[in-house]
DNA sequence: CGTCTTTGACCGGCGC
DNA sequence: GCGCCGGTCAAAGACG
């Protein structure tokens, strides 16, 4: 019914993927419904993905992936797959290189966003609260991308990061945010929080492609001869996309909250996304801490602040 | 007429 | 054991 991105009665986002409601719920803490989508482009695709409202602010949808899917991708997500791939690769050889994240709110590598979709190897989010240490989050194979002038970042937390890679802990340092909403909602006004300009914009969390089979087996590597000029471009551009909206602090911590929110005695909901993320983060499979069921399951966050073309989420 | 959305019911997990 | 809650199912209605 409707739609993030535009089109059709079958619910077809800009990750190209067509998508089926099959359920509708009003989950606590949040008085908008959550709706439950699988994905049709294939029978037996285990994909799905769960639209809600933000608690904090009713413009801005969150959107949880689960699952790989095991279907041949249309040419639209085949793309943004293989941007994503590339770009991710670029990003992958350059945190390879320990560079730090901005002290300021995120790092972000890049290249020209012009082309639509750039994605990052990762995000990662200073919190300063003073006068105790910043916090830094990190996310693995996020993207910002500029869709119909929409800036978009996406916090990939369905891939684990690359082997090589010693993140910190990104998911359980989550705890350290704070866990009510109305921390959340004060939070653009706490230096803890990123501050944004008004502009229409499109916030992503999370993103499906990387579960794509195709993906995975795709060349990591694109060739890349000035990492240090594409850093900051990207950098830039990713800084510009995300300090362009509003909403994002409320929706992020909302968005962590119900992610990772469990960690600190928060509701429950978020809890197999939560782990599977933890667990990837700390390097480990959560293959020995859950069942087969939940072992399908891989998280990724989305939040869809307000659209000019896009119709309502889930009906309040 | 086929497909999709809506929505109440059902089921399983989890906390008390 | 019970109740709460999230997730899923499936029948009915809506829409093209």
């Amino acid at each position: 019914m409707y739609e993030i991105v535009g089109l059709g009665k079958c619910t077809q986002m800009n990750d190209g993927c067509q998508w089926r409601k099959y359920g509708q719920k009003i989950a606590k803490g949040n008085p908008c419904p959550r709706a439950y989508y699988r994905c049709t482009l294939s029978p037996t695709c285990p994909v799905r993905k769960q639209v809600q409202r933000c608690s904090d602010d009713m413009s801005i949808l969150i959107t949880t992936y689960e699952g790989n899917h095991n279907h041949p991708l249309p040419l639209s997500a085949t793309a943004m797959a293989s941007t994503t791939s590339a770009a991710a690769s670029m990003l992958h050889s350059q945190s390879s290189t320990s560079q730090p994240a901005l002290p300021t709110s995120l790092t972000a590598p890049t290249a020209s966003l012009s082309t639509s979709t750039t994605h990052l190897h990762a995000l990662s989010f200073n919190f300063s609260q003073n006068p105790t240490p910043s916090h830094h989050y990190h996310f693995p194979n996020s993207s910002i991308s500029t869709l119909n002038s929409h800036p978009t970042v996406t916090l990939d937390l369905t891939a684990p990061p690359p082997p090589h890679n010693n993140y910190p802990s990104y998911f359980s340092r989550f705890s350290n945010l704070p866990t009510s909403s109305s921390s959340s909602s004060s939070s653009s006004s706490s230096s803890s929080c990123l501050h944004w300009k008004k502009t229409s914009s499109h916030l992503t969390f999370g993103g499906p492609l990387n579960n794509y089979p195709a993906i995975r087996q795709s060349p990591p590597y694109m060739q890349i001869t000035n990492h240090q000029a594409l850093s900051e471009t990207l950098t830039a551009a990713a800084t510009k996309a995300i300090t362009s909206n509003p909403s994002f602090c409320s929706a992020l911590a909302a968005a962590l909250t119900s992610f990772v929110g469990n960690n600190g005695g928060g509701g429950g909901t978020a809890s197999e996304l939560g782990f599977a993320s933890s667990s990837y983060l700390q390097g480990k499979q959560p293959s020995s801490m859950v069942n087969p069921h939940q072992q399908q399951k891989q998280g990724s966050l989305l939040l869809f602040p307000p659209s000019n073309t896009a119709s309502d989420p889930p009906a309040d």
